[in-house]
RNA sequence: GGGUAGUUAGCGAAGUGGCCAAACGCAUCUGACUGUAAAUCAGACGACUCCGUCUUCGGGGGUUCGAAUCCCUCACUGCCCA
């Protein structure tokens, strides 16, 4: 679905700078040329990340001309957002790859068909000593040092490194070399999207627009991070997404609605405040919907309640053979099934009455188990299911 | 260049010769409760052939019956002075 202008610049938006009427104004009367920039590090792509993309994407429907530029130049130095530690270097090959993942998994968000693709190790390996004696030149020390994040890590006594400054320069430059009417990330992007908008104008006398988009956070209200274990992955499968959504906290739901669908945000509220959990199975089919499909969404759907609602056994579980009569259980928790990182680990869920066999509670750790061709069913955890067979 | 403080498990942070596989918080896992919400309660949380053994406290080397804790050395970082 193609949304209108005005929705496009507010729906799902933080902020748009300098001002949303004069690039509303832009877009009205000329194809804009815009871009998002992508680290091209190994990452697992989020709902995070789907924010940024999505945005993007509408851009694209409404024929603008989109551009999706690789940070094979600027992942020399990583973006010092968040982590402090160093980057490792990364060959083109590395690079390349990761790219080929990353598309995977966005594919799903994007139309590449729409879309172009740039590598800013293009430009920036090519700039020059004097080249960068000019780009610094353009800027304070302590302009440089404004950035939020820089601040908190002086406070905190915490490590800047020298070139980690030259980051929001590169990146500002990058809107220099590809002369951009407007640039999205995240509202944590906001300084060094601004700084290539103060660039553009010193090079080129060109205006720039900046559009910042929400940073939403993970299914237990903090920030999402591969450290706390929130987030929703891209590819993650259609049962998982699925109980994840569901597991969010109710206060988050509304951001979601509102980024993720296109849903009427009176409604959703009116929704959510009436029927916290319908409100949130609405939401979880919308998303399953949308990168996977609505007969996944369904089925998803199914399994959750067979699982978590009427604690019933699933439908679909994945299978194992053990080739043998008995083992061990810990033996078929970790090596047979995976479902353990260690011995110790399948131990203690066992000591702790996580496990079932059947239906039969195996509290035992050296208890051996007697399997059959018959399948039966292994539960570990709550969310853990397998079918083994001899 | 001088001074001084630091580097501890996924993260933050205690511990300064044996009681340390290392307090505490966060994350994670299990059980109870439930809307797989929140809140709460109970427990676990290096590895293993698990009532015992083995490998961890920035790297390397020493001292000692015994070291995360003392000494030497290397690397990295903060702060102050210049």
């Amino acid at each position: 679905m193609t949304l209108s202008v005005d929705q496009v610049l507010t729906r799902g938006v933080a902020e748009v700078l300098p001002k949303k009427e004069t690039l509303a104004k832009l877009m009205s009367e000329r194809k804009i040329r815009l871009y998002l920039g992508i680290d091209p590090t190994g990452a697992h792509l989020t709902l995070g990340h789907a924010v940024q993309l999505r945005k993007l994407q509408q851009f694209a429907d409404l024929g603008h001309e989109v551009i999706l530029l690789i940070g094979n130049g600027t992942v020399r130095i990583g973006d010092p957002t968040g982590k402090d530690s160093t980057r490792p270097m990364l060959t083109d090959e590395e690079i390349k790859a990761n790219f080929e993942d990353w598309k995977r998994q966005a594919e799903k968000v994007l139309d590449f068909s729409t879309i172009e693709i740039k590598y800013n190790g293009d430009w920036l390996d090519a700039l020059t000593y004097a080249d960068m004696v000019k780009l610094m030149a353009n800027v304070t020390v302590q302009q440089l040092m404004e950035r939020d994040m820089f601040q908190d890590r002086l406070k905190a006594g915490k490590p800047i490194h020298g070139h980690e400054i030259m980051y929001p320069l590169l990146q500002g430059y990058d809107s220099v070399a590809m002369e951009v009417d407007l640039e999205l990330g995240g509202t944590d992007q906001t300084f060094n999207m601004l700084m290539g908008r103060t660039l553009l104008r010193q090079y080129k006398q060109k205006e720039k627009w900046v559009i910042a988009n929400p940073i939403i956070n993970g299914t237990d209200g903090r920030k999402m991070s591969k450290s706390y274990g929130n987030y929703i992955a891209l590819d993650e499968a259609p049962n998982e997404m699925f109980g994840k959504i569901m597991s969010m906290k109710d206060a988050e739901m509304l951001t979601y609605f509102e980024i993720f669908t296109t849903e009427d945000l009176a409604d959703a509220a009116a929704l959510i405040k009436s029927s916290p959990r319908d409100a949130k199975v609405k939401l979880a089919k919308h998303i399953v919907t949308w990168l996977h499909s609505a007969a996944d969404a369904e089925s998803a759907y199914q399994d959750f309640v067979t699982k978590f609602v009427k604690h019933e056994v699933p439908t679909d579980m994945p299978a194992f053979s053990v080739g043998g009569s008995s083992i061990g259980i810990l033996d078929l928790i970790t090596k047979t099934c995976g479902f353990a990182a260690s011995n110790g680990e399948a131990r203690r869920i066992v000591e702790q009455g996580g496990v079932s066999l059947d239906g039969e509670k195996i509290e035992d750790p050296k208890a051996e188990v007697v399997l059959s061709s018959e399948s039966q069913v292994l539960k570990v955890g709550k969310r853990k299911f397998a079918s083994v067979t001899s």
